[in-house]
DNA sequence: ATTATATTTGCACATTGATGCAATCGTACA
DNA sequence: TGTACGATTGCATCAATGTGCAAATATAAT
């Protein structure tokens, strides 16, 4: 931790390249928007059978997903069960945005001739 | 677009790749960080010297950013000055985090054993 | 036990992307 | 006009990763 301005020093902790690198990848964006668009929680190849990819594929990003808390996974007998963490997502993009609000005004002068 | 459960709808709007790619670099995360950490609009060359990448590198990863609305580039003379677009990634973030919030209630079912 | 089904993993391949160096471009100044 | 400086771009290289197929694993059913 660099000691950064005080009024932007929470911004470090909420921006978090490996979230936002997992939510970078369009399958993987895909499959939340599956997750989204049906109720209740979805085994992997219910998911795979909604998606031009592998099943294999789909298992991997799920894990992914997973590992930066966007999915939460429960195991059901043979089949494993995705579902979307909105609030855990949520909160923390609202953390994040927060941070970014309190590290604006200073850093924000008045706008000149654009590129 | 597909039809997408109603309370859902939004989702897909605010969910985009691109930023969230942009976003997923370390190098990237370290130059909004001391564009956070510097009072004031940087130049490129500024930026370069607080980081251990090439000039090259800053310009190309300011470039990226620029390019998904998170940071802002005003030229001045020979210089290049940018600073963090804050309230517009902000608002973007809450916009996002709404969406998630209003899409999961439906889809968060009783959690069972965890794997 | 054997079989069937769901998921994960190993492996190979192709693509993407980050990086540094050198050359080029754009602008200010002498 | 020429020189200096900041920024960008072309190019080559290397690492990371998305992808599919096949094999392995886990669990349920017969």
């Amino acid at each position: 931790m660099i000691n950064r301005r005080t009024c932007c020093s929470d911004l470090e902790q909420w921006l978090d390249p490996d979230t936002f690198k997992v939510l970078g990848e369009p399958s993987r964006i895909g499959l939340l928007l599956l997750l989204a668009d049906r109720p209740g929680p979805q085994t992997v190849s219910a998911l795979a059978s909604g998606l031009p990819i592998d099943i294999s594929v789909v298992s991997r990003h799920l894990r992914a997903l997973r590992a930066v808390g966007v999915v939460h996974a429960v195991k059901h007998g043979k089949e494993v069960l995705y579902r979307l963490d909105c609030g855990d997502l949520a909160r923390r993009l609202r953390k994040l945005a927060d941070a970014l609000d309190a590290c604006c005004p200073t850093c924000d002068p008045e706008p000149q001739e654009l590129i």
